[in-house]
DNA sequence: TAGTGGTCTAGACCACGGT
DNA sequence: CCGTGGTCTAGACCACTAG
């Protein structure tokens, strides 16, 4: 059943093993999948082995756990909480999902007379299919950020790009949260079946010399939860 | 430090001492926590105890794990709002305005078998008219907060109360915002002439030993600005 | 009462990072 | 080399659900 000794761990190959037979349908929606003691009886392995597998597929969504009475195959969409608001690369990478990043628009405009930077990207994570989940909209003065428009950002972050090679630190943001209706352009890219309320952020960034870096505009997902966590003075 | 066969497991003991640590600035942003065999020997615990508790923080995405090197605190710190979770009228009166609430609701009830005083108000500014601007939906519990429903709030701040009367100091919000759509009673209070798209917030507010003293939720007149402001490490 | 997941212990060996 | 987190074992007792 499982290699063991081999060069991927008990608990994955067990993951992928049970991802698999609730994927080809072999456990269905709202079924029971065999208890941990079952597990840890079939495959002769720890019960702890068996819960961090289980536990993984708990936090992708394919299972939901119920105390007392067993596992039950999930197959919901994820809640991703997102309140990092510059580090989006970071923070999928913390979670050990792949970040993707596909732009839509890359070009330099003018506003007041100013040039600016202009980058449209989709965001999201991608798995066996590509789940986007930001749209965001920056806006980078050329000078501060000179030849800015020469990167590819496809495969790049624009923060470490900041950092790395403008030496140029992202300190201060300035957010407003408004709700809005979403349009065509999101419907399709966050794969929804109607037209429904999302959140837009839109906001500044600022170094910390108060300079703005950065002007940003932020369309979420509706599956992606807003979480903040702050402290009361 | 941690109360052994007490209600609370040790794992949630440990994972809210830590994410106090950390909101505090005790441990400061991109910095070593203590490495699980020393929180394993300072709390006279067991390692998967620990690492139970480090995982929730990693989920929250308080916490950011190398192998080999260590965890490392991992936050934006979210600072202030207009907004203002705990301190609505505090901050009406000190903007010189006068903060009007009128109580829609006031009844204790049960939620999972536990006694609740539920708060329902709409909140405002009132000027020549009055102008609603959030309707807030507190839940609090009447063993932290005995006779809580004997106040009248149409006339008092609940944090006011929480401190004066019962010396209970909020401390640290969890918010979740979301988008919905305005239903009946905003339309007519918020005045607003069509449905539209509204913030709700939704969370919860914890003293100092990570108690949890109030459920929350708000629904925001859509032209109140939810802002924030952020520091970025 | 039997079976489930929830919590916890006391070990063990490994892979990785820095010295 | 040592200390870190990653994986794994073999137990134990508890709280919850259901028959």
């Amino acid at each position: 059943m499982l290699h063991k000794n081999g060069a991927i761990p008990l608990y994955l190959q067990l993951e992928n093993l049970l991802k698999e037979s609730i994927l080809t349908g072999e456990y269905k929606q709202n079924e029971l999948i065999p208890s941990e003691t079952e597990l840890c009886k079939k495959f002769d392995i720890n019960r702890g082995t068996v819960r961090n597998a289980i536990a993984n597929l708990v936090d992708s969504g394919l299972i939901r756990k119920e105390h007392g009475r067993g596992s039950f195959v999930c197959l919901r969409e994820v809640n991703s909480s997102i309140w990092n608001f510059g580090g989006f690369t970071d923070y999928l990478r913390k979670k050990n999902k792949i970040p993707v990043s596909r732009v839509l628009e890359s070009k330099c405009i003018y506003l007041d007379g100013k040039k600016y930077f202009k980058l449209v990207r989709a965001r999201g994570v991608k798995d066996d299919t590509i789940e986007f989940l930001t749209i965001d909209t920056s806006f980078i003065s050329t000078r501060i950020f000179p030849n800015i428009d020469a990167f590819d950002f496809s495969n790049r972050s624009l923060y470490r790009t900041f950092r790395e090679d403008y030496q140029i630190y992202p300190k201060i943001v300035e957010i407003t949260v408004k709700p809005v209706i979403s349009n065509a352009q999101c419907e399709k890219l966050f794969q929804m079946p109607t037209a429904a309320p999302i959140l837009k952020v839109t906001g500044s960034v600022f170094n910390d010399s108060s300079l703005e870096i950065e002007k940003v505009d932020i369309l979420y997902n509706p599956k992606v939860d807003f979480k903040l966590l702050a402290k009361v003075e």
